[in-house]
RNA sequence: GGGCCAUUAGCUCAAUCGGUAGAGCAUCCGACUCUUAAUCGGGCGGUUACAGGUUCGAGUCCUGUAUGGCCCA
């Protein structure tokens, strides 16, 4: 086969026979440019146009000469002219190549390429009859040859493992994958300009830390050699920004990556984006507003509608929207009152009558959460805010003035899935504490996501920090419900997975 | 963690009751100067995910493993 390479440390296996033939083809074209002097991974090219503008705008540039460059995706030959598909960053533009325009020896060049090369090419526009706006090509340039064939033209690829794997082909033959990842990046960007337009300054806290807190969950756990030390991986932002409210920042954000060491499916990864912001002198009233006109201006800026399509559901983002209290909310759906979740013996009663297995330990701060997460949230379709939560699962929620048993705090949810969650922020020390010793007695029982005791967190607070209203959005699950796809691995573009022997096509 | 399902050519998919593994696309050769899933003719390509087992005979039945998907927890 004689091809030269990382395939030849592959073990033998007459199964790649096919494939690694494609391959020993394609290289066997690499070396004979090479022999000719052509540089198969040329250097830059000065692009003047692309395929978006050239389709749109084709009549008032017919005649110009313009330089395009991409990748090569398609090729339907007619003997001596020949039509290509080349794609770029704005989308597909058709490329019409003759011999007499091209000559002999450089039609044969550009009939030699293979699906997935990327070139330069210059040229004039026009319109053929049928049509379709054409590059007319008159010179052309091997930017970067493919050594590996391309999946399907037609179907694409649609082995989502593979996908996943590779998405850099999912990109590349999926047309509507690029459309979620560009609404993904559109999305942050947005709301970056919101934040920053509204006087928020955004800053960076430590990934790894000494104490994983701000949340109910397992951390990562890594190494510090020099230190050699155990540390964390964030498992979110909140304890670090509150340090900056108390250091007179007033106004932060972050936008940055969480890690949680909990189970892998379609509404979980393991590392996630979150969006946590802070505003000093403000409450969880504040925080609703800002949510609610944060995420109807994104859909009006992104989609161009307030009204989105959730699984089946048709709704709209206009604010304001919808409030209910955690306890209404509990007897709507559950049809439970506060008061069933008082006796603690009763709980194991309880959740089998609700048909519920529990798999954390028996507390009543878990069943409560549990019962919302089952019961509940699913029916919350509509956009809406539940209000006012429990104390025992909101430990770091400023308790209300007329029921201490109640916070000021709120989750947002659209569509069934959470996408805020906000309180006005705890700034008593001292209450602080007692709510942290609460978290570490639920480790006690084995809650081992319960949070963690912060000592330092708390003599932060023991300096003062201002009433604040505090607010976190999952970028994932805000982006899903925004492109509409059903799955967390659909807007993350390289999911957490195993390795696979199988590696590539 | 448990249950169910999937894994067949580079890609997308077939294969009846357990009886010679096929097609389209891609690729290769030939024809063709307005096609766009180009078309027409011909060819190459398989350890049926992996390891065992049952059987005269296994893609198909059984056991285990790997990876993924869905549901449950």
């Amino acid at each position: 086969m004689g091809n030269q390479g990382p395939e030849n440390l592959q073990p033998a296996s007459s199964q790649a026979e096919n494939l690694r033939a494609e391959i020993a083809r394609r290289r066997q074209k690499l070396a004979e440019l090479r022999l000719r002097g052509i540089d198969p991974f040329g250097r830059r090219f000065e692009v003047t146009s692309d395929a978006e503008t050239v389709k749109t705008r084709c009549d008032e540039m017919r005649g110009q000469e313009v330089s395009v460059a991409g990748r090569l995706m398609a090729f339907r030959g007619h003997g001596k002219a020949m039509f290509l598909d080349l794609h770029d960053r704005t989308g597909r533009i058709q490329l019409h190549a003759r011999i007499d325009v091209l000559g002999e020896e450089s039609y044969k060049e550009i009939a030699s390429l293979d699906v997935g090369d990327i070139v330069g090419v210059r040229g004039p526009v026009f319109r053929t009859k049928r049509g379709e706006p054409t590059v007319e090509v008159r010179s052309f340039t091997l930017l970067a040859k493919s050594l590996r064939p391309f999946p399907e033209k037609w179907h694409g690829l649609q082995d989502v493992d593979l996908r996943y794997r590779q998405r850099y082909l999912d990109l590349i033959v999926n047309h509507d994958v690029r459309r979620v990842f560009l609404t993904r990046s559109r999305a942050i960007s947005f709301i970056r300009r919101y934040l920053d337009e509204r006087g928020f300054i955004e800053v960076e806290t430590p990934v790894l830390q000494v104490l994983a807190g701000g949340a109910s969950a397992r951390p990562f756990t890594t190494h510090h050699n020099a230190l050699d030390m155990d540390l964390y991986l964030r498992i979110s932002l909140e304890l670090y920004l509150k340090r900056l409210i108390v250091g007179g920042l007033e106004k932060v954000y972050e936008l940055g990556r969480n890690f949680r060491n909990e189970g892998i499916d379609s509404m979980h990864n393991p590392e996630f984006t979150m969006l946590e912001l802070y505003q000093a002198y403000a409450d969880y009233d504040v925080m609703m507003e800002l949510t609610e006109d944060l995420i109807y201006r994104l859909s009006v800026e992104l989609l161009g509608t307030d009204e989105i399509e959730v699984r089946g559901h048709r709704v709209c983002l206009r604010p304001p929207w919808a409030r209910i209290k955690f306890w209404d909310a509990i007897a709507r759906y559950a049809g439970l009152s506060r008061q069933d979740f008082d006796d603690e013996a009763e709980l194991g009663s309880l959740v089998d009558r609700l048909g519920i297995k529990m798999t954390k330990s028996l507390t009543k701060g878990a069943v409560i959460d549990k019962v919302m997460s089952e019961k509940v949230e699913p029916n919350l379709v509509a956009p809406v805010f539940v209000v006012d939560y429990p104390v025992e699962i909101s430990p770091l929620a400023r308790r209300r003035d007329d029921d201490p048993g109640l916070v000021y705090r709120f989750e947002a949810f659209v569509g069934g899935v959470e996408l805020a969650n906000a309180f006005s922020e705890l700034n008593d020390p001292d209450d602080q504490r007692q709510r942290f010793l609460e978290q570490a007695r639920a480790r006690e029982k084995g809650d081992e996501e319960a949070h963690v005791f912060d000592e330092d967190f708390l003599t932060a607070l023991e300096y003062g920090m201002p009433p604040t209203g505090g607010l976190g959005i999952g970028i994932d699950r805000l982006v899903m419900v925004l492109t509409g796809v059903p799955s967390l691995r659909d807007v993350i573009l390289f999911p957490t997975m195993r390795p696979h022997r199988r590696t590539s096509l």
